[in-house]
DNA sequence: ATGGACCTTCCAGTGCAGGGGAAGGTCAAG
DNA sequence: CTTGACCTTCCCCTGCACTGGAAGGTCCAT
């Protein structure tokens, strides 16, 4: 199949294939005779695990790490199972900070709708902030 | 006070003033017979309110407009109320994805420490994702 | 043979908030 | 008089995942 066929198969652009291509998430393909890229099916599940690993948080450059253990002939899993702990952590400390951002969020637009705005001081920029 | 002052005072680095300084969100110093900057003490409250608006999750531009109102005069209450409940909604979303991608990862990992990882088979990536 | 849809490569830009480092000027101490 | 710390402007670089566009080649139908 043609790149643009595989694009609109797999629900992304063309653009990002040949991205995907010349970061190393997908093998250079085969090419017609007159230069075209002619990818097999299989790359779509490829592409599938990209998508899979994007949604678990993954970067392009650790889905390739992962594509390139596998390439290798290994299980990546211990791997990817470390990876998912990190990324785990991440989240943990990415939700602790939003929780408190929202929670300051949510306190200063409680003052602000409680005080009246023109009692701003001409000293301060704003008090709500 | 020199630029290497201030940024210590501030607890910041004299890259990110000018930076700042060419962002709009300082007003362009004085400067000394050398050509050094000469900033004015009271700079320090400028930059303190940068890094409360940061610190409730604005962007550099919408801070430097806020700071544009009130230096038209004005007071930004108003835009500023508007910036910080635009703010909650995303964080909310944020919350509501994150949680759910730590869930989601919650239980791959669950399912990676139940299984083993030999049993991958060749046909996927890896089982984990 | 010509139009349009597709493909190729390559270069450059997006947004965000700065950081790195070069080339040169200035100031105070020793 | 020189050394070192500080300052100036300037331009490019970072990470992330793409996206836009130019200049040109190919394929198929009309």
């Amino acid at each position: 199949m043609r790149i643009g066929e595989l694009a609109s198969a797999a629900g992304t652009s063309t653009k990002t294939l040949r991205f995907y291509e010349a970061q190393g998430l997908l093998p250079a393909p085969n090419r017609t005779a007159a230069g075209y890229r002619d990818y097999e099916p299989t790359v779509l599940d490829r592409l599938n695990f990209v998508r899979r690993g994007q949604a678990a948080g993954l970067t392009l450059a650790q889905i390739q790490q992962v594509l390139e253990i596998r390439d290798g002939g290994q299980a990546p899993c211990g791997h990817v199972r470390d990876l998912l702990d990190k990324r785990l952590v991440d989240i943990e400390h990415q939700l602790r900070s939003l929780t408190a951002l929202r929670d300051t969020l949510t306190s200063l637009r409680d003052e602000a709708t409680t005080l009246h705005p023109d009692t701003c001081g001409p000293d301060q920029v704003c008090r709500y902030v």
